[in-house]
DNA sequence: AGTGCTATGATAGACGGGTTCTTTTGTCTA
DNA sequence: TAGACAAAAGAACCCGTCTATCATAGCACT
């Protein structure tokens, strides 16, 4: 490979020797001037700084990497930024990684196809990161058997708990409990489930939640359906329910997107959203997409899990080494798409 | 500060020096080994394997990267990481990144404060990256006098042309003037317009094409309305339209989220769509949220964007020092928000 | 015995910033 | 004018990786 030229006609970066060259003062004394440490002369350091504008200056990131051992930035690898988990889970991270003067390092990984924990931990490693964040959205083949890399903070952003890897992750499967309890509340009984696809973390507990909800009251749970997140999806769902279902009076759907769509397909079938079918969603997505949003829903604090996080990632805060579960509750929205059910 | 220990019972990473003494082999050996070189014995190559698994060896990204002089990572920065178009430039530039191994280093300044593009590129120039993106969603207090660092590939994701730095974005001026074509080839003369908020710099350009589009067939332009990019905004712009203005035939709404509550708005108002009013929007991102979403819009390829930023921006690839500026159409989608006005 | 090859080691230097130790310079006082 | 002392600046070295030389040992083939 072509190195950078080592003389000064070439485009390598300033250094500080070029900076002492120009300025005729020693190396030594071009740092002390840069990171502010007395013992300069005034005149000197006027000299120096001049140099340093002349020449455009700028402090080498591996340089000091490599003498601090420390990188400022901290790895995230997810496999689609556009998911609305993953996209939140940026956003989250992005503010306490700037509180934190840190930047973010990411990955995105293959869209599509499953990745392995240890994949993903190799390929973080070779990058300028402190700490390694995962964002499991489906579930790793080598989850139970990975082993974090010595040295570095990691936490996975899922729901399952992990024997030596700390996790953190907004309490999927408390939400579902949140909303089901609601609508026992107002007498419901016959709710219909509209999931996301199966392979999803964020499904299999949602899912579970308002299983668990319903046996713990002693109702049998009726065939969940399966959609994909989409609206679309969700309005397939709604349009079979109201077409073979008339017991149901409400629908859990485990998105606001579907949830959306599931009430379009409710009113095209016919029936009134809430008096006769109340629907509830989750994420509470919808506010910048549909006006006038009346969906009862829940809503995460995204930026505290991001917090959390970030800073069981990074080690200098928080409890490093210590392998912790931290599940972040939802908070229940509730607005006009849910109502006592008919008679 | 406290340096990191050097001996070996510290936590300092494991270095090469520390694998060859744990193999009993030099440096050179590990090396060799670590890049795949030949002229290495089978066996000899098994134990260096070993020693590394075993204490958990991996290259520091400092020593490489200060002796290649290069990172693998480019800089992005964008105030919000939310807003839909700052999250498309991240997913297309990610997928471009991922072709060229390439990691991307994000920091997002802050969300409701302009920031100045000499700030941007310091924070960006600190860290380790190849290249410097930056998403201009608003015009920069320094745009005009602004100077890139030299040695430094820059790009700013702006319609704003620049005489010194490449500029490259989806052509928000263009979007108007295929969705004002459409219009006119189906007979809409009264177009209004639903702005996002006159400070975002596609807004500018967005109603920009919308004015030169009517002026140009010498219709004069009703005063255009502003709204906030979310549905709601969008709704109230539409319901005072409804109310207002008798004579219009067709609603250019700068984003298809402010579309949909603008669709909603004339809705309630007794106005059908598109049979009473036609509805364009911009974006096409209403998939996601809203069942069988039949706005007309335009679709903006924003992984070709991704990649034409991402090649500018990192010197090895691409046009490197030429200065241009980048406008990648977009492509109308007919749906069934738009009809023949009526008579 | 001589030639040619492979495997490995020893040594050093480049990369850029920062720390520690040492030397030079300047000023003030006895 | 010599001595004390502080300020200013320099010299050397470290961090970890990679490469560039050499040098050397072992082995096979002629």
């Amino acid at each position: 490979m072509a190195r950078r030229p080592s003389n000064d006609t070439g485009t390598r970066p300033v250094s500080m020797a070029d900076v002492a060259r120009a300025a005729g003062v020693s190396q030594q004394t071009v740092s002390r001037v840069a990171n502010g440490l007395p013992n300069v002369n005034e005149q000197t350091r006027q000299r120096v700084q001049a140099a340093m504008q002349e020449l455009g200056f700028r402090p080498s990131y591996a340089g000091r990497s490599l003498r601090d051992g420390r990188y400022h930035s901290v790895g995230l690898c997810v496999n689609d930024v556009t998911k609305f988990g993953n996209l939140s889970m940026i956003d989250g991270i992005a503010s306490a990684a700037r509180e934190h003067n840190c930047a973010i390092t990411l990955v995105e990984m293959s869209k599509t196809e499953e990745f392995s924990l240890a994949e993903a931990t190799r390929r973080m490693a070779a990058l300028p990161v402190d700490g390694i964040i995962i964002g499991m959205s489906r579930m790793a083949p080598d989850f139970e058997t990975f082993d974090p890399l010595p040295g570095i903070g990691t936490v996975i952003v899922t729901m399952y708990a992990h024997p030596r890897v700390t996790t953190v992750d907004s309490d999927h499967y408390g939400c579902s409990l949140l909303l089901m309890d609601h609508l026992f509340e107002l007498g419901h009984e016959q709710i219909r489930y509209i999931g996301g696809p199966s392979f999803s973390v964020d499904e299999q507990f949602r899912r579970a939640g308002w299983q668990d909800a319903l046996e713990r009251k002693h109702i049998k749970p009726q065939a969940p359906l399966e959609g994909d997140w989409s609206a679309n999806s969700g309005y397939e769902a709604g349009r079979f329910l109201a077409e073979h279902d008339r017991a149901m009076t409400a629908i859990y759907a485990a998105n606001d997107q579907m949830a959306n769509g599931a009430i379009a397909a409710l009113r095209d079938s016919g029936l009134r959203v809430p008096e006769d079918v109340s629907v509830v969603g989750v994420d509470d997505s919808l506010d910048d997409f549909v006006a006038h949003n009346e969906l009862t829903t829940v809503r995460f604090d995204l930026h505290q899990r991001g917090r959390e996080v970030f800073e069981h990632a990074v080690p200098e805060v928080g409890t490093a080494g210590k392998t912790v579960a931290i599940r972040i509750p939802g908070q229940l929205i509730i607005r006009h798409s849910t109502a006592i059910p008919r008679a």
